[in-house]
DNA sequence: CGCATTTATGCTCCAAGTGAGCATTGCAAT
DNA sequence: ATTGCAATGCTCACTTGGAGCATAAATGCG
């Protein structure tokens, strides 16, 4: 018999930033929506009752993310708690009660490379990657080692791959970049309780890999928007910019979207609102936005 | 507190039968190997203790596949227990007591589309989804059913889509077209205790999609193999067949295997073993053997 | 008003990837 | 020798995906 426990991380995107509901732990930190499973018929509809409770929203798409249950969890607690982990979308919303947004990228700063690569990246990572290399004895480690770190951050030419973030988490763990349930580390400014964070690499990911084969992102804009608004909602997760006439060409030719005549002033030339076309489901296997983690370059 | 247990979807691939390991469930039903949680440092390693001790048997590749804690789980046992089940693969051998394999299509045959599409869909699938659409009350409601189904099991043209196995099982389920631990049913000749049949859908579809972006296959196989072979492993559990030039233009040109100049007589003209290239990993960013769930036919 | 700025949209090119077949080559069994 | 079964090589047509050029329609500012 152990504790159970249901977690709730919950995403919305305003304008450009991707942000995620987090509540007040105590000690001035921060931690998701999380309370103990009880009598709930299902282990989403106690989730559910556990944001309500939490954060007074109720959210529409929600699918189950991961279960974690380390004993080491928590550093305080001796006791060992499973928690199961949601991943829920939303339209951002005021929370009501004590939850507020903050920015994903701000957990995770390495993760967004809209701007290009992040310095850190090269700067801090890489050396420490590289010293951890060199740090195995057996040549065959060393090998499995630099692979690793090759392939989680795209160093020496290999692609950088959106969708690797926990493992980019896992591994900056290990090299005792992070300090788990801590506060910055030089790497990022800022942590949450327990390993919230973790979980926020974990949902990055899934998110990221979601994207490109299901129309999840229309779970985060309201009934109609402008392509550039969608685009940048999918760049906002994805971490990457995308090349406007393609990803307009693309969302049409696979028929995600339609027009619906009306237009939306927007700073420039007005630009028409669309919809999304539910029927694409219909038509196509794998309907989604496909970010580019092709391309062999250093991007 | 609940009680938390870990359970283990072992999967192998013999010849051109993908098989999962069962253990002895009493009154003549089987289960997949399952434990309760103990002092293991983690999750994962406690599931490997418990498949360990219940079969015997050390596994390489594993990863985290669902976490399912329902109510109603189990009719029998009034307590809730919260299962964290793994998908591991396994090249077969043996087990080591009294655990067993089964053919994985006995237990979800309407998964198994590489000699057409299996009768049952259309003589009983089909019917009883249109009888339940018309059961709709609702119009709106009647338009979700619909789409649901045909998206689900590929109905009146929409295009079949291996990865939604869990999907279709849950919808058959909610079709009373399955009884959850039960035996047989008209639609399958196996089933197993507790939900473990859902289990094997939510890791037949796991594991196809992800065949799809990861060099997955290769756990299943030996050191060497005959591109014929790797592509009736990926046929086994993608459930379809393959166009065999293709295939191989497709794994070769991608780099994910490379010849040995070692050769075996398969029956027919002797061909070359292949061996998997680790280093694709650090060329392609998702590199996977693509099954075609494309194509709009009715296939 | 005229012009820079901003955003929307249309279209072309090209390279790579994918679905379907045709043709040929080696070995084994009859 | 003939037949049958696989393994391999290669062609063709078509789709997708990355990049960039060019133009259109608003706004803001001197």
């Amino acid at each position: 018999m152990v504790a159970v426990s249901l977690d709730a991380v919950l995403v919305a995107v305003t304008e450009e930033t991707p942000r995620t509901l987090v509540v007040d732990a105590g000690g001035g930190r921060s931690r998701f929506p999380s309370g103990p499973l009880d009598d709930d018929r299902t282990l989403e509809l106690g989730m559910r009752r556990v944001l309500r409770a939490q954060a007074g929203l109720a959210v529409g798409y929600a699918e189950q993310l991961y279960t974690f249950g380390d004993l080491a969890r928590s550093s305080d607690d001796p006791e060992r708690t499973v928690s199961v982990a949601y991943l829920l979308l939303a339209h951002e919303e005021p929370p009501d009660g004590p939850a507020r947004w903050i920015d994903w990228y701000q957990l995770l700063p390495w993760e967004d490379h809209r701007e290009g690569r992040p310095a850190v990246i090269d700067e801090a990572i890489g050396p420490a990657c590289r010293h951890w290399i060199e740090a195995a004895a057996d040549p065959a480690d060393r090998a499995r080692r630099q692979e690793r770190a090759q392939v989680v951050f795209g160093l020496d030419g290999t692609a950088w791959d959106g969708v690797r973030a926990l493992e980019r988490y896992e591994l900056l763990f290990e090299l005792g970049l992070l300090a788990e349930a801590g506060r910055g580390s030089g790497l990022a400014s800022l942590a949450l309780d327990l390993d919230h964070r973790r979980m926020a690499a974990t949902a990055l990911g899934r998110l990221r890999g979601k994207l490109t084969y299901r129309p999840v992102v229309f779970e985060l804009l309201p009934d109609t928007f402008t392509l550039l608004r969608l685009q940048r909602v999918v760049e906002a997760l994805a971490g990457v910019r995308l090349h406007k006439q393609n990803f307009r060409r693309l969302v049409d030719s696979q028929g995600l979207v339609e027009g619906t005549g009306m237009m939306a002033r927007t700073g420039g030339r007005p630009a028409e609102l669309f919809r999304f076309r539910r029927e694409v489901v219909r038509e196509r296997p794998r309907p989604g936005v496909g970010t580019p983690w092709a391309g062999a370059g250093v991007s």
